[in-house]
DNA sequence: CGACTGACCAAATGGCCAAAATGGTCAGTC
DNA sequence: GACTGACCATTTTGGCCATTTGGTCAGTCG
């Protein structure tokens, strides 16, 4: 809002992409304004018409980053409803908004982008509730309201072991260094599995259950994109 | 072997003592070899004596630190033998192995501590039988075999997702980009309720199955023991 | 004789400073 | 009035040198 000029241009489109490659090749650190200006083919003075500092315009590109997530999974979620299920649910989250290119960096701890995203005070709220541990008590309240979770837990311990097992699946497969046994299946198909042996019930709730905690789900991660789009527009 | 001098001996254990004391104090980096040297009232070149490199040095200092985890651990089974259930266990062996103070540094990201493990060749193929990914392949074996894991999955499953489990909550308590939902119960109790809920059976297996899968994971437990020892001294 | 030492050496480290590069501005152009 | 690139203050980089550090070994001492 301090900025003058609005994000959704044509222009501020082609200064975001140029500067999403130049990162992704070169990392936070090696990537100039001077390059992706000229790289998008305007002056450089041009970009600080849309964003008052490079952080701001870093960010921004993350945000990018999760909305097109957040759609996928909406697309994936509207297709299928029975992708609400928490196992196949936590495999769809954790592969749109984790895996993406961008957001890998934050999780494969990028020292640069986790600074970046720690020090920025106003896209630090907005996006920790994009965060794993965020998401997971949300919907996970959600699913308990509708028999897709059990409920003989507290909500914020199955919220917590839930987050962890997350985060477990995410550093084996980013971080050499937590590398776990080999597998024949694909990583996608085990979390799923864990996740509905760690929170899942054993009856069956129904289709129309299903429906109900879909669209109410939808409704969370479309409030999540609405208030990423009003802050980091 | 190639050192000539046994590290058991009580001049041995005095400068291991000097340089772990210095180590948590001023980081691996930091720490030298004058100094522990002289910490522990010896020559600078008495510590070669009976280390080749200061490298070798630290990474007895971290064997060591595995082998007193491994005898708690030991120790706490034998006195009692329910602990061999997977959740209890789990805990158990993740407050020992990963928590103690030295070995803290390469869980929680110690830059410095990573690479001097990752480079060292001889010691590397030790420890990563330490490390969670085979002590959850072999120890899952074991009770699967004795009734007290399910047996529905196929092991290398079950084990890649306990792995991630347990890597989960160790990042989630130390690592602050990690951190989770805020719980009101001991982190111990959450992780051994998980656990039994991922792989946990519902069946009592009886108490001379528990004693019997005790006995088989002590003695895993201390042939890693020995692994560690013949190679690390 | 052999465990032990500390002066000694080559290599790595850290501080220092000038040169280059970079984020951000703004007078001026189209 | 959208847009630019020369311009400025600040940061980063690279090279230099004094200091430190890992590692050795001739010599001491029990």
């Amino acid at each position: 809002m301090p900025q003058p000029f609005e994000h959704d241009s044509p222009k501020a489109f082609r200064i975001l992409s140029a500067a999403r490659e130049l990162l992704l090749e070169h990392g936070i650190r090696k990537v100039t304004i001077a390059e992706i200006a000229r790289a998008a083919g305007v002056g450089k003075g041009t970009v600080y018409l849309y964003w008052a500092t490079k952080e701001d315009l870093i960010v921004a590109l993350f945000g990018r980053e999760v909305l097109t997530a957040l759609d996928e999974i909406d697309r994936a979620l509207s297709a299928d409803p029975e992708l609400v299920r928490p196992g196949r649910l936590c495999a769809l989250i954790l592969r749109n908004m984790l895996n993406r290119a961008l957001a890998r960096r934050l999780h494969s701890g990028d020292e640069d982008a986790l600074r970046l995203m720690a020090h920025h005070s106003a896209s630090g709220s907005v996006l920790a509730r994009a965060a794993p541990s965020a998401l997971c008590t949300d919907v996970l309240g959600i699913l308990r309201e509708h028999g897709l979770v059990r409920v003989d837990r507290p909500l914020n311990e199955q919220s917590y072991a839930l987050h962890a097992l997350l985060v477990g699946f995410m550093a084996t497969e980013t971080v050499a260094w937590f590398a776990g046994p080999a597998i024949e299946s694909s990583s996608d198909q085990v979390l799923a599995d864990a996740v509905g042996l760690l929170v899942g019930h054993t009856a069956d709730p129904g289709h129309e259950a299903v429906r109900a905690a879909t669209t109410q789900v939808r409704t969370v991660l479309g409030e999540l994109r609405e208030e990423i789009t009003t802050h980091l527009g």
